[in-house]
DNA sequence: TATTGACCTATGTGTTGCACATAGGTTTAA
DNA sequence: TTAAACCTATGTGCAACACATAGGTCAATA
């Protein structure tokens, strides 16, 4: 099976298998006639088992490392788990960094909409510069109004 | 001042201070003698201006995009507005699908609290493996039990 | 004056996970 | 056999810096 073929069937793109060929995750033949990679099932297998850790949110490298705790003999499940719980809490980070994000750019798209473009007195740009990014509720605050 | 002062000034890495020098955005003057960077007054108020812009989701393009365009004498605000909603549409996807990971992986982790190393009849990892993705409930499910 | 040590700099390369571009080989139809 | 369509391998690009390396600067000391 060549390269388009696999990933049809994995629904991933040729790149992507070419990908982790290069990495060494994908152990295919070379074909002794046109040199082209040849995938087996066990590449087939291994692409199934990359992409449900991909899924999970496992780094590249860090299915190499579960697969080669794996091939040392020992069970990669420990590892697994210390892994997971690692990434996750990059997630956590990840996931509130975006949600400020999305905040602060909301807030600023709802200003920049109250506010005219602004004179050419600025430096680059006057919305940009002018942007006050609204203190996202430090834990609690006396409010007045309303 | 060189890079390491304006650097601790704007609270950003002497890194990123050269790295946006060396796309453009920052135009430090050689000094002759010595073949450091000096940043001026103008620099440091370019700086100040990058770092909001990258605050509120604009890509270092885009800040290029904005600058050339005051450069060019045109009001950039017109421009501002276009990027910020499209980045603003990708923040909402990385949101969503950053959101959908950490529920992933939390579930995984309850799944994988309850369940043993499993057997080494498995491929690589059978936590991995047998993983399943409880569907992140589509629209609304009938839900029996409870 | 020379030297040492602490600190600073410029520049090149590494990072992540592929996507894209290039050049060329294969295959099938005509 | 020749052309068109399709496929492949390999090199490079991308984002936004961080890190490593090699060497320069400067003040205090011997």
């Amino acid at each position: 099976m060549y390269v388009k073929q696999l990933a049809k069937l994995m629904d991933v793109t040729p790149d992507t298998v070419r990908h982790y060929t290069r990495v060494g995750l994908l152990n295919p033949i070379r074909s002794e006639n046109n040199g082209y990679q040849q995938y087996t099932k066990a590449d087939k297998q291994r692409l199934q088992f990359i992409i449900s850790a991909r899924q999970l949110g496992f780094s590249i490298k860090d299915v190499q490392h579960i697969i080669g705790e794996s091939e040392q003999g020992n069970c990669p499940c420990p590892l697994t788990r210390k892994i997971i719980a690692k990434r996750l809490e990059e997630t956590e980070v990840l996931f509130q960094e975006t949600l400020k994000l999305r905040t602060r750019m909301q807030s600023a798209l709802k200003q920049w909409d109250a506010s005219a473009d602004g004179a050419v007195s600025s430096d680059v740009c006057s919305l940009i510069e002018t942007f006050v990014d609204p203190i996202p509720k430090p834990v609690k605050i006396e409010v007045r109004d309303e």
